[in-house]
DNA sequence: ATTCTATTTGCTTGACGAAGAAAGCATGAG
DNA sequence: CTCATGCTTTCTTCGTCAAGCAAATAGAAT
């Protein structure tokens, strides 16, 4: 197989780079700055999103990218700060939904401008003269062999 | 702060489902492949690529984008397999140089064809029609504020 | 110049936290 | 009754931070 090319080099190299930064200082900004972890962040965000502010524990897990484990301790540290609510799901009595609090959700709200400021700062700054839509779609694909 | 646009919030979501699979999926199979995790077969590679196959922890720390004290822990196990050696530095006797030993090396050009393989598979498979030399230089700076 | 102390630098160690894998438990489905 | 599903718990691994130790460097006093 031909090895990479010099362009191809340098794009593995500042990947491999940015996925060891990037979410460290995101998260370190959003720490200092709002108290709240990167991982309750995009919790309380992909929770808000959902209908009736509700997800599974599963669904939420997949959202997140992240092992049903992992979210199950999230959780409890979310629902430990009223953030989140375990709710007993209705028509399966296995199932839980996570449901969003309304302190939750005002947490949410105070904590994005900061979020959305580091984004900026950290990604978007970075990303001018990039056609968005076809990174977005080159992005959602990587790390699938498909 | 004006929010994301679409396409914004787009890249944003595909970049962190990316910086949470990529790693996982790239390790796992390596690990699978060849038995190495890819954290000690970028060690292996950066101190190929050193003159005279050595560096200082501290340098190799920043090569790979990790603490120092997480390099020690890396380079205990790499020398636990004969894949590299400690050295005591010359010019600095709190000094040590990580030396990529004949084995060590011999590990890394056995495990490379799978590597390369995995990252055509995962990474480049996906990323056709891009500019490759804008996109590096763009990842090269995510992460910092600047 | 020499020696003594104080600071800094390079790396390792200990304690900790985050997250995954596998096992466990409860409920649902066939 | 057995097996699948949904979530939790336990155990392990990895990597960070803070503390520690050893060597080097700088400054001051003799």
């Amino acid at each position: 197989m031909r090895p990479l090319n010099a362009e191809e080099d340098a794009v593995l190299r500042a990947l491999g780079r940015m996925m060891n930064v990037l979410p460290r200082v995101m998260d370190a900004e959003l720490v200092r700055e709002q108290g709240l972890p990167l991982t309750e962040y995009l919790v309380l965000m992909y929770l808000s999103e959902a209908p009736n502010r509700r997800l599974r524990m599963s669904e939420l897990a997949a959202a997140c990218a992240l092992s049903l484990s992992g979210m199950t301790r999230i959780v409890t540290r979310l629902e430990a700060q009223d953030l989140v609510q375990r709710v007993k799901c209705d028509e399966d009595a296995r199932g839980l939904n996570a449901v969003l609090t309304d302190t939750g959700l005002a947490r949410l709200e105070q904590a994005w401008p900061s979020h959305l400021a580091s984004v900026r700062r950290n990604v978007f700054a970075h990303l001018d003269g990039l056609d968005l839509t076809r990174l977005a779609h080159a992005l959602e694909h990587i790390g699938t062999p498909g």
